[in-house]
DNA sequence: CTGTATCCGTTAGGATACTG
DNA sequence: CAGTATCCTAACGGATACAG
């Protein structure tokens, strides 16, 4: 399984952005749906998959358990896990992540002061059906 | 032309994301592939079509023009055309988007700092095919 | 030269059932 | 409680033809 089209133009577009620069690695980690929600969450001691759960309305299970295994990954944040009936886990921040944090917050602020009011950025569709 | 599923659980998930923090939206723009790249590009004066497809090894021209666009209705470039033959346009960066640059430029100092070595964050596929 | 329109494959995100 | 496995759909990124 996890089979990746390695010759793919679009795979090796994504190796070139990498090698080209930094800054896309970060981006393409920390620009993905949920993630820099839940980093906050983290930080803020919102520790636990189902407290997560409740603070970020409509994220599904699957969702939730994959951004969370990235983050690990990532070394953003740390897992701990409690061997007790029913299992408990905790995730905590790293000193990584909470440098992260403070420069989203500055890339926050920007968007703030900056981004054209109530600007919808729209995916490009093509169908025409209804 | 260009419907949206507009009551999909993924759309609603992106409002929900949007209205909650500012810092989704501002990812949603710089997340995407290339964005950064190009919006460096055209800071350092590389002003015109051919010659950020030029510097973008394997940009396709429907990619590249999707994201002139987009950053330009973000107001982060704006786009100076002159009626010559054959015609000639000119992109340049605004005050916004120098500021973003910036932070930006923080986002790949924190990266290049913290990235673990030679992470490639790679898409969790299902397929077992070959 | 600077794009846009169209088609297409791949991937992200979501729903749900199930497991330790 | 804290996930993982599976399947599904819509959106993204890319190739190409062609238009102003």
């Amino acid at each position: 399984m996890s089979k990746k089209k390695l010759n793919s133009t679009n795979t090796l577009n994504e190796y070139y952005l990498d090698e080209r620069c930094t800054l896309n690695k970060v981006l393409r980690i920390v620009g993905k749906r949920w993630v820099s929600e839940i980093l906050v969450l983290v930080k803020e001691d919102v520790s636990r998959f189902s407290n997560l759960k409740e603070c970020l309305n409509g994220i599904s299970d699957n969702v939730l358990s994959n951004v969370l295994n990235e983050l690990v990954t990532a070394q953003l944040i740390e897992k701990e896990i409690f061997k007790e009936v029913p299992i408990r886990v905790e995730y905590r921040i790293t000193a990584s992540g909470l440098e992260l944090v403070e420069v989203l917050h500055e890339l926050c602020n920007w968007g703030k002061k900056n981004i054209p009011y109530e600007i919808r950025i729209q995916p490009i569709l093509r169908n025409k059906s209804s």
